[in-house]
RNA sequence: GGGCGGUUAGCUCAGUUGGGAGAGCGUCUGCCUUACAAGCAGAAUGUCGUCAGUUCGAUCCUGGCACUGCCCACCA
């Protein structure tokens, strides 16, 4: 065969050209397979805020290895590829960018603003696709959606409308937390709190009804008394009893505010006095509704404080402020003292910006109803979670749950499709503008703000199979099969698209939810911009191939674990790259095969494995193959993706080179052309088999190497998968090839230790009764001198240990190597020693264990069993030093 | 404050019905044995966090403790 494999592992050279071919091919349209079933996912969509991250990496790689996987054992398979507009996210980046050109938003019309944004989406859009690409995403691209879109619009309005009609969404004044940087409202677990030190004023208050007296109220934050309209007791402090019906003087303003009891306050905090701003903070919030309190807004919505506060305070910022009313309090005498304090602050998900809890208008989904029934999909067993230990997180947040806030005073996004009427002031839900109002006006007002991005992205998994439309799609691929996704957005994602699909698809969207673990550096810490720790992919595949990266991710992670990557940036030859364990892997296919495809004669035919006349380490290669098939097909059947890998790697590097390529060196030098045209045909299969085992996880790399097979076919996509043959696994074969390998070891481990040079070849001596040796060593006679760099071989039970030979030894043989000039004695009497020390250990342990009553009387009887054989064999190999060490002495 | 993980070789981690401690990387020794030096052969290395319990027997099961990471949570 002509050989047209380069001779250096160079990914560049083909990947890129394979993912045309297959995209040319049509390849990953789903096609009706032998196994009638349909196999979908839903990607979870990348934000179209900047380019992908390893954590990208990971998700997409272990969802393609699932499509390549699932296509090849004959499932219809389809893979739904697309993006997030990601509201507040995408925005932000946007006001960077204009930022940069010293602009802001709102220089801006709202359509002038929203086309700029796209311009930046369709960027990152591309890029990202591309990205997918490169990385060997068997996604359908003519699938592609994104959340933004027009489909995916008429969606959200569809849901928003239904669930508007049905009373599910409602708009409310309430308190939320709001980012005074975004200028909008964020749902609570758009929240992140952090423990910081700050510290707890005492503030004196008079008392309006006793002159010269003050209540001391304790607060973190000074800035918001001007808001404030009451001070609050718990109602059983005997302390405060006397301040019933009492008012305060609010410093500064002179406002009189009540005393209110309320059990919500903790008498052993602080003062036991609280000051109760029911505009500003959440509690507060629930006080004031609770006592009929006034909700006083002293702030503007990027947290400087407006025109009710007293006029030197206006304009300020909030932190500002804080000190400004501090040092006031302070010269008027009204500052007790100020105390550290340890506490939680909210900041904005997306600019870590300190949330300021704001009274406003904000629309809401009544989520109550919504969660019972996602409940009890998972409860029932209807969705599978991977690890399940996720299952208590995501039902926690869903007993717990409260209503979701789904307006954001943004401009990029679905913009609520809500219009009042400017005449009587009726609302409606439509999908267009109506014409006229029910009162007979023809102005109709749409309401300014858009919809959280996750209202879009909870319809997913059918609003990309076509809904609102009957689609022939949605019939036959919704529900979808796996949903593969980091655990981070359990509650914003997984746990909403759980209730959307139940609700208005009245099924479950995926029987199966894979968590990943999350990637970080080396050091464990998150991959993030600040610390400059994190990994491009793109760098990883530039140096190494999407192969390597894809195979160094999958090996590494663990169902249960974040995963820990290192990777040197340019020049740093100190740092770890955690990628070279998929780049050494890929080179070492490289080479196996090319070594095989060399030694391939021309148009060269293989022979059907079935009817080959294959001999021992035939069938124990053909044997560990089929082994390994089985191991690997459990192991992705069970998203156990680090043992698929590790499995695939132990078989072809430690069983198919290691040995039987090794192997194949000598019998192809064999003047019978039938052991020959065997030992090809069979290096052929092997190598084809692993290639289709393996090409779910190293796409490339083993179309390139398939391509050039005799008989491939039009590509190894299409290839069936590997299956496991009970009749293959050959035990007799296995047991054998085992012995001639130890026989092998003993050779070669007395050669390491003694440092025997290469050249050197030495006559090998093996002392066995046992049949299976003496038939191997005479069978396998080339193939053992070559391996183990032998003169000439014996065997028997008869063998007599030569003078100055070294010895080793198992259970069932010894192996002598003359070294007459090369041994010293004392030095092999050490080695000895020591083997015979660890075999001792091993003798002694077995041996006090089945003189023990206690377990010969309890155990089972296999397990008796085994640890008699076990110390037959401990015993045998023991006796075997033992009289070696014997004879060695006599020569000292 | 509540919940969930982790603690095994220098490093990163496997170890699923409790019965002779593993891999990769790194280290040491010797080899350019013509597929591969991104390689080959050999070697060294572990009170399996700690204390107790269950058991004939615990890295594995139960409980306590220590350290560590993450998530949730309105204490002013």
């Amino acid at each position: 065969m002509k050989l047209e494999i380069e001779k250096t592992y160079n990914p560049k050279s083909f990947e890129d050209k394979w993912y045309g071919y297959w995209l040319e091919n049509n390849l990953f349209a789903p096609k009706a397979g032998k196994k009638k079933e349909t196999f979908t996912m839903v990607i979870p969509p990348p934000n179209v805020t900047s380019v992908l991250h390893m954590g990208h990496g990971l998700n997409n790689t272990i969802q393609d290895i699932l499509a390549r996987y699932k296509r090849m054992q004959g499932y219809e398979t389809l893979w739904v590829p697309g993006t997030d507009h990601a509201g507040i996210a995408t925005q932000n980046v946007v006001e960077r960018e204009l930022a940069k050109e010293g602009k802001k938003r709102t220089d801006f019309t709202r359509e002038e603003f929203v086309d700029r944004v796209w311009v930046t989406a369709k960027r990152h859009q591309q890029s990202i696709i591309s990205q997918l690409r490169k990385m060997g995403c068997s996604a359908d691209w003519n699938y592609e959606a994104f959340t933004f879109d027009e489909k995916r619009s008429k969606a959200v309005k569809k849901v928003f409308i239904e669930l508007y009609d049905k009373g599910l969404i409602y708009k409310s004044k309430y308190i939320v937390n709001w980012c005074p940087r975004c200028g909008t409202a964020l749902a609570d677990d758009e929240v992140n709190h952090e423990n910081r030190s700050g510290k707890i004023w005492h503030i004196k208050y008079p008392i309006k009804e006793l002159p010269g007296e003050f209540i001391v109220v304790a607060t973190t934050r000074p800035e918001t008394l001007f808001g404030d309209t009451a001070v609050a007791f718990n109602d059983t402090d005997e302390r405060f009893a006397k301040y019933r019906g009492k008012h305060f003087i609010l410093p500064f303003m002179n406002r009189e505010i009540p005393a209110i009891f309320d059990s919500y306050v903790d008498p052993a905090f602080g003062t036991g006095a609280v000051k109760i701003t029911p505009a500003h903070d959440p509690n507060d919030f629930e006080m004031g509704l609770r006592h009929n309190l006034e909700f006083i807004n002293i702030m503007n919505g990027d947290a400087t404080m407006n025109d009710l506060v007293p006029e030197k305070f206006r304009g300020m910022d909030r932190t500002e402020c804080r000190k400004a009313v501090v040092a006031a309090l302070d010269e008027m005498g009204l500052l007790v003292k100020i105390e550290d304090h340890q506490h939680a602050v909210g900041q904005c998900y997306r600019c870590n910006t300190i949330i300021e809890p704001r009274y406003s208008d904000q629309w809401f989904v009544k989520m109550k109803e919504l969660a019972e029934p996602a409940l009890k999909a998972v409860a029932d067993g209807k969705i599978e979670f991977l690890p399940s230990r996720w299952v208590k997180v995501y039902n926690n947040w869903l007993n717990n749950i409260r209503d979701w806030c789904i307006s954001r005073q943004l401009w990029w996004g679905h913009r609520i499709p809500v219009y009042t009427c400017k005449s009587c002031g009726k609302m409606v839900a439509a999908e267009d503008t109506p014409e006229k109002c029910s009162c007979g006006c023809t102005e109709m007002k749409q309401e300014d703000d858009v919809l959280d991005t996750w209202f879009s992205s909870w319809l997913w998994p059918f609003s990309t199979l076509g809904w609102p439309e009957k689609t022939n799609d949605l019939a036959k691929f919704y529900p979808t099969s796996t949903l593969v996704t980091a655990p981070d957005i359990i509650f914003f994602w997984v746990a909403r698209m759980i209730m959307a699909g139940l609700y208005f698809m009245n099924d479950v969207p995926f029987s199966r939810v894979f968590f990943t673990g999350m990637v970080m550096d080396l050091q464990g810490r998150k991959m993030s911009k600040s610390l400059g720790n994190g990994i491009n992919p793109f760098d990883v595949i530039d140096r190494h191939g999407a192969d390597a990266l894809r195979y160094t991710m999958v090996a590494i992670v663990s169902p249960n674990q974040n995963l820990k990557l290192g990777f040197p940036k340019e020049g740093d030859k100190e740092s770890t790259d955690s990628f070279e364990i998929g780049a050494k892997f890929a080179n070492k296919i490289w080479n196996a095969s090319r070594y095989i495809l060399m030694n391939l004669p021309e148009n060269f035919v293989p022979g059907k494995i079935e009817t080959l006349k294959k001999d021992t380490f035939d069938n124990w290669i053909l044997g560990q193959l089929n082994k390994t098939v089985k191991n690997v097909i459990d192991a992705l059947d069970n998203a156990r993706f680090n043992d698929a890998a590790k499995e695939m790697q132990s078989f072809f590097w430690g069983s198919f080179c290691d040995y039987y390529v090794e192997l194949s060196k000598t019998r192809m030098l064999s003047t019978d052309e039938n052991v020959k045209n065997t030992v090809l045909s069979i290096l052929i299969y092997v190598l084809k088999e692993f290639l289709k085992l393996l090409h779910p996880i190293m796409p490339f790399i083993t179309e390139e190497l398939y391509q050039n097979l005799p008989e491939h076919g039009l590509s190894i996509m299409v290839e069936d998968y590997p299956e496991y043959k009970e009749n293959l696994d050959d035990a007799d074969a296995l047991r054998k090839a085992q012995k001639f390998f130890d026989i092998l070891y003993l050779a070669r481990n007395i050669r390491g230790e003694m440092n025997v040079p290469l050249e050197k070849k030495l006559d090998i001596l093996v002392k066995t009764a046992d049949n299976d040796v003496i038939e191997l060593c005479a069978a396998y006679e080339k193939e053992l001198l070559t391996l183990a760099k032998g003169a000439s071989v014996k065997v028997g039970a008869d063998i007599v240990k030569p003078q100055g030979a070294a010895t080793g030894a198992n259970e069932y043989c010894e192996v002598f190597l003359p070294l007459e000039g090369i041994i010293d004695v004392k030095t092999e009497l050490e080695r000895l020693n020591k083997e015979l020390g660890k075999v001792n250990k091993d003798f002694e342990k077995t041996s006090a264990k089945l003189n023990n009553e206690n377990f010969t009387a309890k155990a089972p009887a296999e397990v008796i069993e085994k640890e008699k054989e076990k110390l037959a064999e401990f015993q045998s190999h023991l006796e075997k030093l033992q009289r070696n060490i014997e004879l060695l002495k006599n020569m000292q």
